[in-house]
RNA sequence: GCGCUUGUGGCGGAAUUGGUAGACGCGCCAGACUUAGGAUCUGGUAUCUCCGAUGUGCAGGUUCGAGUCCUGUCAGGCGCACCA
């Protein structure tokens, strides 16, 4: 009997449906395993074949894992909310509800088609009321705490208010409270007590982890909405590539940022790759330097500068502030407003893409001056764009001779250039490095100005004494700075979480927690109102009745007992922060997991995703966990303990000749004969790169009546490239396609077998057919002609064993590593051995229908079931490996002469190191090489090799 | 510019601690069964001047021995990008 795919993967998706046999409870007599993978947002376009590879490898790890004995969580939901399905309803007036419902079935369509173990009743989608209940809950919790910088970790506003109540922003030490804020305030007890509670509230602002902030927004007014940082690449959206300009606005924020440090250690207790941990490290951009008072001339006003070169403060020559800065109006003169307002304005005109572009050297004068408290000089006060009014204190000390942006703008504005690290040269540019023996610190033909030098020092010396003496001097402080931002936390679309917020006389104020969750209100058009309110402005059922808590019409709005609802909506990653902890526990309706499901669980093991996600979804569920463990609803810091990022499946492009202004086509072999223009064409119709010539006519009315010129053998071959897989290059693949043709087994297994998980690749369906043979060939070799099992009692032959146990053995130790495609060589070699033995031992058999059940399900729950076993192959025991099978009686060594192999030597599997060293030089063979040489050495690596040295 | 990462046949890719480079698969070649096949099976397939020599982007180094370790360099991919 043939392998009937087609029926076998039927049958037994039916029977895992019926049998529930991927459902998961928590049992605390199994140690757990939770595998997990980026969920996806369900696109229109459905599943190709390189969306499930990472869904592959998970599944193959969950199934291994489960054949160990462990409990094994793998679910799958949906990241609903998202801008296509809302663009797509802006232009048809379909609610993006019913797009997304429908994408989110063809999506479960193609995935049940291949076979994957998750537990489909934990299910989860963002855009459930259900689910987004517990989103905007952990959004109250954030608007409900502050940040201690002291203990690093979340606490209840009201410990804030009641400091603020009694002593104000004083701390216990004298100094300010320890808090992490957007900008530090210093008020008393008296002072907050005074404030009417709009005030407070705005104050509060200040502290909150969720707060309302007045900030620089990324403004895409193509999608019309703010974006976060992660959304922009080179200055336009990630979604439509509209532009994107800088915009203050008010808007909710997280404090991210505040968590710095932690996101910033918690990378030191995860397994992930060295590149995500490395693009994490950079984008939290931690830097220790030191800030430094510096004293207006001829005023009593000063400013601080953040620098890390604190061992350059002799070599300042001017000093530069942002053009955003708040300092720009106190520094300015009368002599230079005029023209200090004209480059404010050319600043304001530049897009952030510009800016980002061309970094072109512009600035100008102040007409102030900054007293050095090092060398006591005054150096000019510019104003320029190349220093960022976000980082640090928005000023700097220019050293042109040691840093290269310093150095081009005074080259350009000519200002001087003073060394100060021995013997480097920046006549043609600055030296940048921070090595080298500090000199002219004082400058030995001035007279000191303070009685403080750096001579002599290295640079790591003279940056901590520089610290020292600012902080004893009472002129500036140690500081750590951290490029990381917080997330803008709103967006002026429809399809989104809607806050639990309404507006009280002006105050942001919480819907009470039982009353949530707050649901998405429906409205009639999904494009912001005439008045330019989002589109929730759209909504008549939107305003909140205070003392009846409920939602009522905005008719009713009278600012005393209804008042207006958020018209805000929550951003994509909201959604996507915590839901893996949802998994644990998705129908809880009293909590967002259970205490029990959390502790079971813990946090996810292995973590499958694009790496794309590394600035993104992986900071924000980071931060989003650790703010839940500050709350004690988590129980583990970091939620993914392991991260696999599986690569790219790139597409393989055929390309078509045409000869210039005609209808005629060219082979690949003689297209250089001709001037051709290479055409896209469908790699569906093409199969090893021989084109289906009646298929290509077909294929589009223009090449109806295409004539070709064929190659020798009468074919028409076609060009190729690797490009990214999108449908404009028509190298789009489907799996269901592939499945049909070949099944879903076959499908896995070539996934695998392509190449590392971890490693982006082409897409070949060509190779497909040695993985769908191998499954041929197993099939024959497990079965008999009628379709029973061919298999016979009694002990399995020392060499099936053998074959068998190299197969156990590689298979287990691949799996570990996710080498896949390794495992599946060792599975193709195995089965050669056992038809070559004509193996028929049923102990072998059951075996390797064990190991088979990770990659090929379907198969291996038809052979279980034929070797006459009623359970499913899921729970069956992983093979136990026998280190006694692999053992050999004798050993073949490689004899080499001074490294070069030459011949091999067998010999017991005991001999002794002496004994093969002594037999591979009186072997006849030996001679030849070693005449005219004496033998220097021999080395013997047992079990390998005996290299014998040889000199003249 | 900085950081990470990858360079091995016609192609995808294998190679424990340094120990016979090219496993496995595709493709290709030859043969078998077939009047037929995009079916199945068997054998072959790095290069050359084919005794033998040369081969893992390039140039050096360490070593009895290097794809693997070290130094330099080139090329591709990804990420960040005026972060003081």
């Amino acid at each position: 009997m043939e392998y009937n795919f087609r029926d076998i993967e039927k049958k037994w998706q039916q029977k895992w449906v019926e049998e529930q046999t991927y459902k998961v409870v928590e049992d605390k007599n199994k140690p757990k395993f939770y595998v997990l993978n980026m969920f996806p947002y369900p696109s229109g376009a459905g599943l190709h074949v390189g969306h499930p590879l990472g869904y592959i490898a998970s599944d193959i790890y969950a199934r291994y894992k489960r054949l160990q004995g462990f409990n094994v969580l793998n679910p799958m939901g949906y990241d609903a909310y998202g801008l296509p399905a809302e663009q797509y309803a802006i232009q048809t007036g379909q609610h993006p509800e019913k797009t997304t419902f429908q994408n989110i079935d063809r999506y479960r369509e193609q995935l049940d088609k291949i076979g994957f173990c998750f537990d489909w009743d934990r299910e989860v989608r963002t855009c459930a009321p259900e689910y987004y209940h517990w989103t905007q809950w952990a959004f109250q919790k954030m608007f409900n705490s502050f940040f201690c910088l002291k203990e690093q970790k979340a606490m209840p506003i009201e410990k804030l208010i009641q400091r603020f109540e009694t002593k104000g922003t004083q701390s216990d030490d004298g100094g300010t409270v320890q808090v992490a804020c957007t900008e530090e305030l210093n008020f008393t007890a008296e002072e907050w007590n005074s404030w009417d509670e709009k005030k407070k509230s705005d104050v509060l602002m200040n502290y909150r982890i969720a707060f309302m902030g007045e900030t620089m927004v990324n403004w895409c007014a193509g999608l019309g909405t703010v974006l976060a940082n992660d959304e922009v690449v080179d200055g336009v959206s990630v979604r439509g590539g509209f532009p994107v300009e800088q915009k203050k606005m008010r808007q909710w924020c997280l404090r991210v940022s505040a968590y710095a440090q932690r996101l910033l250690d918690g990378l030191e207790t995860i397994q992930w790759s060295d590149s995500i941990k490395e693009t994490q490290k950079n984008w939290i951009g931690r830097s220790e330097g030191t800030e430094v008072q510096f004293k207006i001339a001829d005023s009593d006003e000063s400013f601080t500068i953040f620098t890390t070169r604190a061992d350059t403060m002799f070599g300042v020559t001017f000093m530069v502030l942002a053009p955003e800065s708040e300092l720009v109006e106190k520094v300015t003169t009368a002599e230079q407003k005029a023209a200090v307002e004209d480059y404010i304005k050319y600043v304001k005109g530049r897009t952030e893409r510009e800016r980002m572009i061309d970094h072109k050297v512009t600035g100008v004068f102040s007409g102030s001056y900054a007293i050095n408290p090092f060398t006591g000089e005054k150096n000019p006060i510019w104003i320029s764009e190349y220093v960022l009014a976000g980082y640090g204190t928005g000023a700097i000390m220019a050293v042109p001779a040691h840093d290269s942006r310093d150095y081009a703008f005074a080259k350009h504005f000519n200002l001087p250039i003073i060394p100060l690290i021995e013997g480097a040269d920046v006549s043609e540019e600055s030296y940048d490095a921070k090595e080298g023996i500090v000199t002219n610190s004082p400058r030995k033909d001035v007279k000191p100005y303070i009685d403080f030098s750096l001579n002599g020092l290295t640079v790591k010396e003279a940056i901590a004494a520089t610290k020292k003496y600012v902080k004893e001097a009472g002129i500036g402080r140690v500081k750590v700075n951290y490029r990381l931002r917080d997330a803008i936390f709103s967006r002026q679309r429809y399809w989104g979480e809607p806050f639990p917020v309404y507006y009280k006389n002006g105050i942001p104020t919480m819907i009470p927690e039982e009353c949530l969750p707050i649901e998405l209100p429906e409205v009639d058009k999904f494009l912001p109102t005439e008045t330019g309110e989002p589109p929730l402005g759209n909504a008549t059922v939107w305003a909140w009745d205070e003392a009846n808590k409920k939602i009522v019409e905005n008719t009713k709005i009278d600012n005393k007992t209804v008042f207006p609802i958020e018209l805000y909506t929550m951003p994509g990653f909201a959604g996507s922060s915590a839901y893996y902890l949802r998994y644990m526990d998705p129908h809880n309706n009293q909590a967002l997991v259970s205490e029990e499901a959390d502790k079971y669980w813990q946090n996810v093991d292995l973590y499958v995703g694009g790496s794309e996600h590394a600035t993104g979804h992986l900071i924000y569920s980071r931060f989003w966990n650790k703010f839940l463990f500050d709350l004690g609803v988590s129980c583990k810091e970091e939620p993914f303990q392991k991260l696999i990022n599986q690569g790219m499946i790139q597409g393989r492009s055929n390309f078509v000749y045409r000869i210039k202004d005609t209808n005629t086509f060219v082979t690949l072999e003689k297209k250089d004969q001709y001037d051709v223009t290479p055409i896209h064409v469908d790699v569906n119709i093409v199969s090893a790169d021989v084109l289906d010539v009646e298929a290509f006519k077909a294929w589009r009315p223009e090449y109806n009546n295409a004539e070709f010129v064929l190659n020798d053998e009468g074919k028409y071959v076609c060009g190729w490239a690797v490009e990214k897989m999108s449908k404009s290059m028509f190298n789009v693949v489907n799996p269901d396609m592939i499945v049909e043709k070949f099944g879903a087994d076959t499908l896995r297994l070539y996934e695998m077998f392509l190449g590392p998980v971890e490693q982006s690749k082409p897409w070949d369906t060509n190779g497909i057919d040695g993985c769908h043979r191998f499954l041929k060939k197993l099939w024959k070799f497990m079965t008999n002609e009628d379709g029973t099992i061919n298999a016979t009692e009694g002990a399995a032959s020392k060499e099936e064993l053998k074959a068998l146990h190299t197969l156990i053995k590689k298979v287990t130790a691949d799996i570990e590593v996710f080498s896949y495609n390794t495992s599946i060589a060792a599975f193709m070699v195995c089965l050669n051995e056992l038809t070559k033995l004509k193996s028929t031992s049923r102990e072998v058999k059951e075996a390797l229908t064990i190991l088979l059940a990770p990659f090929c399900p379907h198969l291996a729950e038809e052979l279980w079931h034929l070797l006459g076993k009623n359970t499913t192959v899921c729970d069956a025991p992983w093979p136990a490996f026998n280190e006694d099978y692999l053992k050999e009686d004798s050993v073949k060594m490689m004899v080499a002469f001074n490294g070069k192999a030459r011949f091999q030597l067998e010999f017991p599997a005991d001999v002794t190191k002496e004994d093969a060293e002594k037999a591979a030089l009186a072997n006849p063979q030996s001679a030849k090489w070693m005449e005219g040489f004496t033998v220097a050495k021999v080395i013997v690596v047992p079990g390998k090799m005996i290299n014998i040295v040889l000199k003249k």
